[in-house]
DNA sequence: CTTTGATTTAGAATTATTCTAATTATAATT
DNA sequence: AATTATAATTAGAATAATTCTAAATCAAAG
């Protein structure tokens, strides 16, 4: 475990909003001042196929990379804002109707926030 | 509803692979010669904020478009392939802790498919 | 130390998608 | 039908996110 990807994944489990690559790079930089945006990218890569934290594709925004996940997301289908929501676990379900071999999903419910609901 | 919005609906409708924006042009072209790729993006887009197709962002892949939701997405975490299932509604379980107001929702369970898990 | 292999850097390259302006088609009005 | 207005399409440049490549640096192992 190198000395970014550990200060890159510290980031990620702290933050409470959904980062972009360019948000954690910019973060990284204020400690590590040499750090370059591959960098960036590649250690979020290697900690996705690590399972170590969670990517999250968004619509027509850069992608958003969250802790390892035992919480839902919440997205506003108007300004995209996200928040965390915990449903009820569901992986049983999925394995009884699937079989073993479930490795995760990703539920997103998506809603009018708030502020997008006045207009 | 114009020309190409009509052809492009359809071919979403149809089609039981998840189609991305650059496979729909080159369908569309076959029987629609001039047509360019800018009208099948700016056609999409209108088809999703009317709610008529769905869109699919993928991880480091093209966004998919997809029929209107009854249904939920296998993904193998390995390779990609993305199949349909069918797991039971939660939209009422979903406006019972959140109130009314849920447009939708994406549900996607990944795991490894037969293939990749030979290896 | 020296070698080997992995990590990082810099910056070019790629890819998907959007934007701009000009053109064409469609619909509405005289 | 002719004229105007509105919307859709085109072509191609532009943008933004991400990846790639090659060189440079670092870290660990002998």
């Amino acid at each position: 475990m190198t000395r970014y990807a550990k200060q890159i994944l510290e980031l990620v489990n702290q933050s409470k909003s959904h980062m972009t690559a360019e948000q954690i790079y910019l973060e990284l930089k204020k400690t590590e001042s040499k750090v370059v945006q591959a960098t960036v990218y590649n250690n979020l890569n290697v900690l996705c196929q690590e399972g170590q934290i969670w990517r999250l594709p968004m619509e027509g925004s850069p992608d958003r990379y969250d802790k390892i996940r035992k919480h839902d997301h919440l997205v506003c289908k108007r300004c995209g804002a996200i928040s965390d929501i915990t449903f009820d676990d569901m992986t049983k379900d999925l394995e009884e109707q699937l079989g073993e071999g479930i490795v995760s999903y990703d539920l997103r419910v998506f809603y009018l926030c708030p502020k997008c609901r006045e207009k």
